[in-house]
DNA sequence: CACCGGATGGACTCCAAGGTCCCGTTTTCC
DNA sequence: GGAAAACGGGACCTTGGAGTCCATCCGGTG
């Protein structure tokens, strides 16, 4: 969850460079065959076609199908905090935000709204069927929300949000309209869903913006 | 999509009333299995024992796995349909969404925010590999949405909601916050994000009633 | 009441996919 | 530079699960 390096290898014995280029190449063959297919659906045949390796590399890196799957929630976790961090960690005005929610649809219009979020799109397939998946899965979540609700917090710490505002529940309000955005939109194989969705929890946050007009004795 | 029963059966030759009831056991039993296991880690052994009957029956009703899904879809969106129905049809003021609100809660807080919706848990499983069933699933969200923004446009006819409010992005919008209020929920085994969700998309709505001390003049 | 086609049980086939193994090659470390 | 261990290719094994088949049962109709 919280490691630097997007790929963190199981550190119990040495291992060249070479074998880390090889578990990465696996990592991500399974990371855009499972984004497009599902989990289940994806073999471990696919996968190591995919990756130019052999199923003795498979078996090498990962104990079995069931840790791979659970590497690759690390792995997605930290690819998309990391992508979050870059557009988020900086964010102090509302416009930001609206930037942000651009970059989001545009990247999901390429494919007209299909494959949904990579994180999301694990979430229905995994929770219910293994559960240390499933709470890594919530962690990162978590961690995203909070992304969001640093920023906001900076928002209401300047003066721009009001102080009755719950950076909190906006964040959480904010990430289930972009799941919900996600999942509608690959469901009408249409990005406009998602647009509609992020645009009402921009328009909840900017009530509570402080008007300009408004305070004026300070 | 649009048929009256629940099951509607594969009408090509005629079918005895025990063939009716056997195939609405099966369905049922694919019903609930495939919502807390997932339509692709659910077999059709699975299926036989849960419902009490034979691997000739489900062929014998179901050319094959796929044609079973795919009734399932049909057969959750029916159901669906038809609570929501019930639920909104009647739909003429906030209050009233605050009631539907809460019953979905309530439901879904009942198993901790596990399993989800019916229909968003398939979406992401299905939609991008079989396409058939990925375009039932839009429609029926479609008609969903159409039960909520129907509500809202007499609320607007009434003078509750003013002009300038759509119905129909409010009401998409209201529906992803549900289903990615389900996710979240799903993912923290916690109904709690489920309900900030919902609660962010009625206050959006709440923003366009008309408020009683406005428009005196009428 | 005899007949026929749908309904049913369950053994069986077959294959795809997960997982094992062996042996040769390359890297690393002393 | 040599031993030990990581890396790699790919044939092979095993099993779970989709799909087939056939004998039997039932129930409606002439």
């Amino acid at each position: 969850m919280s490691d630097e390096q997007v790929a963190a290898p199981t550190n119990r014995r040495r291992i060249s460079q070479r074998g880390i280029a090889t578990r990465d190449r696996i990592l991500d063959a399974a990371n855009r065959l499972m984004l497009v297919r599902g989990v289940n659906a994806t073999t471990l045949d696919d996968i190591r076609e995919a990756s130019q390796t052999s199923k003795s590399q498979l078996y090498h890196h990962f104990a079995d199908k069931q840790e791979l799957v659970r590497a690759l929630v690390s792995y997605r976790g930290a690819l998309v905090l990391q992508r979050e961090r870059a557009g988020l960690e900086r964010l102090r005005s509302f416009s930001g935000l609206v930037r942000w929610r651009n970059a989001l649809v545009q990247a999901n219009s390429l494919n007209n709204g299909k494959y949904g979020c990579g994180l999301g799109s694990m979430t229905l397939e995994l929770s219910d069927q293994d559960e240390q998946a499933r709470s890594a899965l919530s962690e990162t979540f978590a961690a995203w929300e909070r992304l969001i609700s640093d920023g906001l917090h900076r928002m209401r710490d300047s003066g721009l949000l009001r102080q009755d505002a719950d950076p909190e529940k906006l964040a959480t309000g904010l990430m289930a309209a972009l799941q919900g955005g996600y999942l509608l939109a690959n469901a009408a194989h249409n990005v406009a869903p998602m647009e509609v969705a992020l645009d009402m929890a921009l328009e909840h946050i900017k009530s509570f913006l402080v008007q300009p007009s408004e305070e004026p004795t300070r």
